[in-house]
DNA sequence: TAAAAGATCCCCT
DNA sequence: GGGGATCTTTTAT
């Protein structure tokens, strides 16, 4: 049975997702931008229906959807909706929060505290998240996503995409106004 | 089999 | 503000 949190669409898991956390082992922060992609999106991984790369994004929601981008950065989603929608969110910068010596020393060109979770290569590399993760279980796994007790509670906001011509009205990004952590 | 683009980041000026 | 790095995936031939 999938978690209801997770049973909805991207847009609005990606807006929920704003001010939940992310750990992995001691390391985690406040996610403070994100941004839904789903089948409807010429952007989106989905668009074009299932490959042998974004298989777990058509898998059950509350997993895992990690890729590897511009030949050097991976990038992770937090999948939703029921197995074959092809839906998820992804995490897009983070305000670190614990275990902060551990993301300097997973990434050491970031020269301030504010450029580990900036971005979201930035924040995989922080957390060490790669390929290995992909589809793993976000409330047992390595890698967990904790949506209730925000403290304190920040507000999602949403604003037209950035460089993208249709649909611009849709809900699709989110962030913290205002965070310096949103990257951009 | 080839070609192009990519949900980006980093360093330079 | 701009360009290079670097290679996988997808789509076309």
């Amino acid at each position: 049975m999938l978690e209801p949190f997770f049973a909805r669409s991207a847009a609005a898991v990606a807006r929920d997702l704003i001010g939940a956390r992310l750990f992995v082992g001691a390391a985690g922060g406040i996610i403070v931008e994100t941004e839904a992609y789903d089948r409807s999106d010429p952007a989106s991984h989905s668009f074009r229906g299932p490959t042998r790369r974004n298989a777990s994004m058509f898998g059950p929601g509350g997993h895992l959807y990690v890729y590897f981008t511009y030949g050097m950065h991976w990038c992770a989603n937090v999948v939703c909706g029921e197995e074959g929608e092809g839906v998820g969110v992804l995490m897009r910068a983070l305000e670190p929060v614990a275990g902060l010596e551990l993301m300097r020393a997973a990434r050491p060109k970031a020269k301030t505290d504010r450029d580990l979770c900036r971005g979201p290569a930035r924040l995989a590399q922080a957390f060490g998240i790669t390929g290995a993760d992909d589809g793993d279980d976000l409330r047992r796994g390595r890698i967990r996503v904790l949506d209730d007790g925000m403290e304190p509670p920040r507000a999602p906001h949403t604003g037209p995409r950035i460089g993208i011509s249709e649909a611009v009205h849709e809900p699709w990004r989110w962030h913290v106004a205002g965070s310096r952590y949103v990257s951009k």
